[in-house]
DNA sequence: GAGTGGTCTAGACCACTGC
DNA sequence: CAGTGGTCTAGACCACTCG
């Protein structure tokens, strides 16, 4: 159970003399996170009203509206008018493009399917290490998959996850499941993807993955590492998907 | 000379009934960007403060500040706390890294040069009629350039512009720039790109592209293809590229 | 009609910049 | 010091949803 935090009234008045001064409103937001991150509502559920929370935190409606319009335009809170204040799930087609930007050239819309190869433990050598916060050693579950569109062989995976928290996870769980994988992860882990970074490269297709994607070894695949991140930029999956990019594209918005 | 709109009471009271409803504060929005496509006032000036727009426009501060945060959140205008408002400019090492999203492997800082190579008129074909918004014959300016990071080239461009609006671009007045191309066409064109969006594949190098890449032909680089949107999602560009992803990677944020 | 988020206002005060 | 954007408040009213 989630007890308040009743802090409200000496946070405030940490201002001027203080060197980490924050508004208000931000500690209002990082309350909230705490509050996501420690489960006190889940992905799809929804939050306490504007006033309800301006309430609860003694403040005004103002100041919390502003703290929830910063975590809806980080995607982790989603705004709807007359509903409520939900928080952000990845069962939903909006965040499934968010974090997988390929398209179909033809702009057609494609089924997709995800289709489970492998999954096994292993310790983290020093690279998988440094990027997910472990230690050299520390258990770490591999997977490997192939996403399917239209029913041909466009992305190869490989994921490498944190065992601790990813113990569980078996092939069998993947191929039952319907949903995404991060759907998966939210639902089954309690673990939710807020955020990644992507590094891309062309590289000539090794002998493994031209067999996945049914290409000739050599061919030009778009290598795609990603970093995904939970609450408090805490990194929770390390993958390198090779995308063929014969029929499809990575769609990329500069704003 | 600019003047002022004098449509704000009959504006507001379209709520209700009115099937096109938008709020005050997107009204003001619109009444800025129209000033900022006129002209009224250029990359990097500051301009008037929120009290001035505000009485200017017959709305409240609060109105204005969030038109303001909107345009600032697109990278429109620039806040500056103490100092003002400002036009973005992309003189501006903040704008070169939005629009060119190439970041060496090694971390490392790399200083970058622009090496203009042809730029000839056409007339514009189906495809870059249809993508840039003009008739097919129309006139296009076309250019080609390589990228140089740390001497070494590692983009080719080929870029599509229209050319009523580019007409008196030429090789020399880009050999001479020291600026980046965005900040050129800024300067000398009045042409502000404000987004884009990219599209992403895994190529072969032809023997052309090769060439000017210093790599064998068919190694793998990565496609970028590119439109350009100024203010009022005109579209005034249309740029292909291909990076050579050996030393550098494409860098991407998920939000 | 009651409850939610969304808009708009007016006024007070704070933090930063530059003269 | 005056002027700018940034925060915070309180209250009124609008638009949307649902029972």
């Amino acid at each position: 159970m989630w007890t308040m935090p009743e802090i409200c009234v000496s946070m405030r008045q940490m201002s001027s003399e203080s060197p980490t001064y924050s508004p208000l409103y931000r500690q209002i937001k990082s309350l909230l996170v705490q509050a996501l991150e420690a489960g006190e509502w889940h992905p799809g559920e929804v939050i306490p009203s504007e006033m309800e929370l301006a309430t609860r935190f003694n403040v005004s409606q103002g100041t919390v509206r502003k703290a929830i319009d910063e975590l809806a335009s980080e995607n982790l809170l989603l705004r709807r008018q007359g509903k409520g204040t939900f928080v952000a799930t990845h069962n939903d087609p909006r965040a499934f493009f968010r974090f997988l930007r390929l398209v179909p050239l033809s702009g057609d819309i494609e089924p997709s399917r995800s289709v489970p190869i492998e999954c096994w433990r292993a310790k983290a050598g020093t690279e998988a290490a440094r990027v997910l916060d472990l230690k050299v050693g520390d258990a770490i579950v591999i997977v490997r998959r192939v996403l399917e569109f239209a029913g041909k062989p466009v992305v190869a995976d490989e994921i490498y996850l944190p065992g601790e928290t990813f113990a569980a996870l078996t092939l069998e769980m993947m191929e039952e499941s319907r949903e995404s994988l991060y759907t998966l992860f939210e639902s089954r882990f309690g673990v939710r993807m807020v955020r990644a970074v992507e590094r891309l490269r062309a590289v000539a297709a090794d002998r493994a993955s031209a067999e996945l994607l049914h290409v000739a070894e050599g061919s030009p695949l778009l290598s795609v590492e990603r970093i995904s991140y939970t609450y408090g930029d805490k990194p929770v999956e390390w993958r390198r998907g090779l995308y063929l990019t014969h029929d499809h594209c990575y769609l990329n918005e500069l704003g």
